[in-house]
DNA sequence: ATATTTTTGTGCGACTTGGTATAAAATGAG
DNA sequence: CTCATTTTATACCAAGTCGCACAAAAATAT
């Protein structure tokens, strides 16, 4: 009769805490310019271990990105149930996001934007991969917003104009990641965004 | 008496089309995954020669992001001039920006997005040159846009909703940036540009 | 012709990189 | 205890990195 638990030396470490100090160090430095040093540093495990638990550099930085991607979805989702109103709730999304790229939330600490359109654009042209990661990214940001129009204006408009609002506001997102990575203030970006889901979203009555 | 000539051997390289294939290299890859040995290849000149000409790595890339800021501008502006009206002369703006973006102009072959916005960010945490760099570039498509409307809407707009709508036109321009990197047809941006420039900018009659 | 100045080319040197071979350590199974 | 299995730690490797001596080459000045 085989126990629970694995057969040999058990890990030291814990996985997932683990993918969030790699996150942490690919979202300051890149992919380039992130060595496995590094990662080693920020984690405390030397890099046979890593290479055995996540693979090469690259296989940890295209994990990395997904995971991103899946945390920011149910933080922004979060942030989009709160306020009433469709232009209130895409509003708070955005700064919910703004506070995400400023480093005001519990998933990061520093003012790096978003991490996949901070540090994937540089690698995508010499690597499809990084190319098809970065695709998925937008997708993914396309149909959230794309969702929560849909279902505040549920009717009253049609799924193109649904569609193209919502990449509207995928626009605007990733205008405000590169600004915040350049180091502007919070605030001024809380109000730029307002003003442009104003205008961007048509009103929904 | 001196003649105009320099005194020792002549170079055997032009300057500004060196730089313009440094340029090149650098939107590629970006900064970090650029080596020396590829520019060297690119341009046709070994290393010392390079940085006998343009300093270190760093150097060059710094000369060549505001190099590229330089015909950037030019390129909008002459673009801005053509059609009449605040919002046809926009996004005509946009459109040329595009065709930028995605390899469909003198300046680019390849659909690499904006220089700056492709390639700035993943370095702008470590090296706080790079960053002052990102806001330098960033301010100045704030201030062209500007200067883009206030001349169409002279007085029929204050500065404050000058500087917003220019902004606004910032962000819209950096998020299609990024599109155009992840490989996005340059119809497709170009109509949401259009839409979203209808949206953004209140109308000037 | 000789000296002077600038560019070019070869090559090196100290360092970092990603990935791995190999052995030690720590657990469960029998 | 002995064996199988998994994780950890040390050390290493081949390749690539940037920057720079150093000398040869090519022009002008005298």
């Amino acid at each position: 009769m085989s126990k629970q638990t694995k057969r040999g030396r058990p890990r030291q470490f814990d996985e997932d805490q683990t993918l969030d100090q790699i996150m942490q160090v690919f979202w300051r430095h890149g992919f380039a310019a992130t060595s496995l040093d590094q990662i080693s540093e920020a984690t405390g495990l030397n890099r046979p271990s890593l290479y055995a638990a996540f693979g090469s550099k690259k296989d940890m930085y295209l994990k990395i990105i997904s995971r991103f991607a899946d945390q920011m979805h149910t933080y922004l989702a979060a942030a989009g149930r709160t306020p009433s109103g469709a232009h209130a709730r895409l509003k708070a999304v955005m700064a919910a996001a703004i506070d995400l790229y400023t480093g005001h939330s519990p998933l990061s600490h520093a003012a790096y934007g978003c991490l996949a359109v901070s540090t994937l654009p540089s690698e995508t042209v010499d690597d499809s991969d990084f190319q098809m990661a970065l695709s998925a990214v937008l997708r993914r940001m396309d149909d959230g917003f794309a969702e929560l129009i849909r279902h505040e204006a549920s009717g009253r408009l049609d799924e193109d104009e649904i569609a193209v609002a919502a990449r509207h506001l995928s626009l605007l997102l990733h205008g405000l990641s590169i600004r915040a990575r350049a180091g502007e203030p919070s605030e001024l970006l809380k109000t730029l965004a307002a003003s442009a889901v104003d205008r961007l979203v048509p009103p929904i009555s």
